[in-house]
DNA sequence: TAAAAAGTGTTATAATATAACATATCAAAT
DNA sequence: ATTTGATATGTTATATTATAACACTTTTTA
């Protein structure tokens, strides 16, 4: 069965969907305080129903913000390619969709005799709204 | 003053001394006990070289595991534009030298009518020697 | 040399994340 | 249909990473 077709369980639907209804990235215990009327008690459940939405790529980890978005690309079954636009005025992260990025990157490393496998890319600075 | 020719007190100092010699990027609680000897007994002693040392660029952080290295670039000034090529098999990070990525973010930001201030950008793989 | 800015030492605590374990559920393949 | 192996669950406890707050000291600069 193909990654991104994968049936999710009562927790890892109940992450998912309170990110992708999220405006912005949540962070685990923002997660895990709005989730508990769905039964989610305790970090551990936030933490495997991310590691599991992360694992299939439907959610990822915004790295520097210790903060977890709903993947925003239909179908996105890759963990493994990721890069964000981080508003520092306001705060909104949106997906930077860059097809070519990945062969960009491997040519870099290949230059630096490293084999590139995957990479995650963290840009700042000031979105379209903020710049009015 | 420039950032770079900037005078580091004490404990910044030791901390940087540490990183320095060090071979692989290291943890604040490592950084913490490593420099117990030189006066550094307390965690929030430690943050703060960190924090002066990112700023002014002689130090990194590694986001994506919580870990800091020394700046490898010469009279480094910068603290805002990373790129880290991370060995998957033995956890050995080196920094990619490459100019234009600022300039190639910044264009591709553009297209995202995003205004492009600072990166980080952490690419995972094998390293030289652990290809042989 | 006074005032402002930056750093220090210290205690306490906040925020982020995982270990461990017993139990439960699910998938598949005989 | 039933065993089996893999995956998920609920729970308690704890590990790891980072900052708040405060009184004091040192350095810089006007």
């Amino acid at each position: 069965m193909a990654l991104s077709a994968e049936k999710l369980t009562n927790n890892q639907q109940t992450v998912l969907d309170l990110l992708e209804k999220s405006k912005e990235p949540l962070k685990a215990y923002a997660i895990l305080y709005d989730t508990q009327k769905k039964g989610i008690t305790a970090p551990p459940q936030v933490y495997r129903a991310l590691d599991k939405l992360i694992e299939i790529g439907k959610v990822h980890k915004i790295e520097s913000r210790n903060s977890y978005i709903a993947c925003t690309h239909k179908n996105c079954n890759s963990s493994t390619n990721t890069a964000f636009l981080i508003c520092e005025t306001c705060d909104h992260v949106s997906e930077l969709t860059q097809k070519n990025l990945p062969s960009y990157f491997a040519k870099q490393s290949e230059q630096a005799d490293f084999k590139y496998a995957k990479h995650n890319l963290e840009i700042y600075g000031v979105c379209k709204d903020c710049t009015k």
